[in-house]
DNA sequence: AATCCATATTTGTATGATAATTTGGCACAA
DNA sequence: TTGTGCCAAATTATCATACAAATATGGATT
C-alpha cells in the first residue's frame, strides 16, 4: 500500500475537519487494518514518519496517539510502536470501523454486523419498551414519520438510521450505545450496496411500525418480535446481491 | 474536583505506562465523566491546561489528541475543545469505562452490565458452540482448569475472567470484542465488590463447566441456557449486597 | 559463564515561533 | 433597518530544535 499518498479520500465519515494529524492517523490506520502492519509487528519510528509524510514529529506523534488512543497501537522507549492484538483494537470507534470495512469484504462485513444486530436490536427494542420516557418516544415517533415522508431516493436513510438510533437511546443503557456506529455503517453501507437491488423500500415502512408501534405501548415482547422481523427481512435483501467485485465496493462509513 | 492534582492513583487498570500525556488524559478524562465538564461545554484552552498541570503544549495537545479519539472531546480553531454528547463516547474503551465506574453509583453500574451481558453472553456462548476452533475451545478448557485449581482465594477470578474472554474469542465475531472489556471490568469489579459476600464461589464451577461441555460438544442451545444460568447466579449474588456507601467504591477498571 | 556497564536508539517533554482557521464585531452600503 | 463584506483577535495546527528519560544491545570485566 502506498504509504506517503494521503489523497486516498477513503473512510472517516462524514467530520469535514481535514487536520494533518487526523490524515495520518486514517492513513495509517488504514495501513494496520489492512494487514500492511500485523498484531505483533513494530512500525517505522517517527523519524520515518517524518520522512514518509513530509510532516513534523509534532503532527506525527498526535497522529501516533490518536491511534494509541483507539487500541491500536503501544509506544515504548528504544522499541517504538508495536501494533496491538487484535482483541485490544477498538472496533467500535468510528474511524476503525470504517478502516476495517475498507479493508474488509462487505459482504463478510454485513454478516458479522446481521449476526449482531439480530442478537441486539430485538432486545433493544424490547428494553425501548420498557424504559423509554415520553420524549425518547417523540424522537422515535419523528424518525419514522421522517422515514414514511421521504421519497424513495437519497434522503430515505437517514431517518432510517435516527429511527434505530432513537430506539437504542431509549433502551437507556449507555453500554449499549457504542453499537450505534455498528448500526449507523451497517445501513449508511446497506444503502449504497442494496439500492440498485432494493426497488420498493416502503415493504420496510410497515416492519418499523410494528417496532414503534410496540415501544410506544409499552410491550417487549412484541417489540422483540417485530425487531426480528425487520432483520430478518434485511437477511433477505443481503442474500439477494450478488457478491460484488473489489473495485466496486464503497468504503464510506 | 482537584485539577492540577495529578496523584490520584485511581483507574486506568493494569499497564503500567506512566507518561505524563497519560496522566494529563486521565485527569481531563475523569473530571469529564465525572460531570465536571458536561456535554457542550467549553474546555480550559491549551494554554490554561499548561498552566494548570505546569505542562508543556505539546504534552497538553498529545493528552487532548487521546481524548478526541476516545470520541470525549473535539476541538476546533478559534473555538476551543468542547465536549462531545454522550452518544459518541467510547464507553467501551478501557480508559472511558474505568473513569466512567469511578464517577458512578457502583451498583447502578452492575446493574447495566448485567443486563448487557444477559443479552449478549447466552448468544456468545452459542455462536462459540457452534464457530469454535479446536484450539479455542482448548483455551477455553485450560482457563475452566486454572478456574478449577485455584484457591478460592485472589487469584480465582484471573481464569475467570480468562474464561469468558476465550468464550468471546471463540465466537469467532469481531464486532463482539470490544465487550471483553466490559466482561473483564465486570468480572474485577465483582470480585471487589462482592468477595466479603460470596463464601463459596466453587458454587459457579459446575456452571461454568456446563457452558464448557455445550461448547465443547458443539451444542447452541445448551450452551445458551447454562450462561444464562450462570448469569441468573451472578444476579442473585448482585442481589445480596447491600449498596455500599460512596467511600468504600473501588474504582480500579 | 555470568554480571555489570556504557552506549546508542527511540520515545517523552519543553520551548518558541509561525500558519491557518473562524468567530464576532465593525464599517459600509442598500 | 438590514444585509454584506471585511478586519481583527483568539485558538488550534504545524513546524523546528533541543534536551531528558528509558531501555535494549553488545562489549568489557570478573
Amino acid at each position: 500500500m502506498n504509504a506517503g499518498k494521503l489523497g486516498q479520500k477513503a473512510s472517516s465519515a462524514k467530520s469535514g475537519n481535514s487536520n494533518l494529524h487526523r490524515k495520518l492517523a486514517q492513513s495509517i490506520g488504514n495501513q494496520i487494518l489492512s494487514g500492511v502492519y500485523a498484531p505483533g509487528a513494530i512500525l517505522p519510528n517517527e523519524a520515518d514518519w517524518c520522512r514518509i509524510y513530509g510532516a513534523s514529529r509534532t503532527t506525527v506523534r498526535e497522529a501516533v496517539k490518536t491511534l494509541t488512543a483507539k487500541g491500536l497501537l503501544k509506544s515504548r522507549t528504544k522499541i517504538g510502536s508495536r501494533v496491538e492484538p487484535r482483541e485490544n483494537w477498538n472496533i467500535l470507534d468510528r474511524d476503525v470501523l470504517s478502516w476495517h470495512i475498507a479493508a474488509m469484504n462487505p459482504q463478510e462485513f454485513f454478516i458479522s454486523v446481521q449476526e449482531v444486530r439480530k442478537i441486539l436490536e430485538p432486545e433493544i427494542a424490547a428494553l425501548a419498551a420498557q424504559n423509554r420516557t415520553p420524549q425518547q418516544l417523540r424522537a422515535i415517533t419523528e424518525a419514522f414519520e421522517g422515514m414514511r415522508s421521504a421519497k424513495p431516493g437519497r434522503n430515505s436513510v437517514e431517518p432510517d438510521v435516527r429511527f434505530h438510533l432513537a430506539l437504542l437511546a431509549a433502551a437507556n443503557n449507555a453500554l449499549l450505545t457504542p453499537f450505534g456506529i455498528m448500526i449507523e455503517s451497517a445501513l449508511t453501507n446497506m444503502f449504497e450496496f442494496t439500492s440498485t437491488h432494493n426497488p420498493e423500500p416502503d415493504i420496510f415502512i410497515p416492519k418499523h411500525e410494528s417496532i414503534l408501534k410496540a415501544v410506544a405501548r409499552g410491550n417487549p415482547k412484541a417489540a422483540r418480535k417485530a425487531a426480528l422481523s425487520l432483520l430478518t427481512d434485511t437477511d433477505q435483501t443481503i442474500a439477494q446481491v450478488p457478491a460484488k467485485s473489489k473495485k466496486t465496493r464503497k468504503t464510506k462509513a
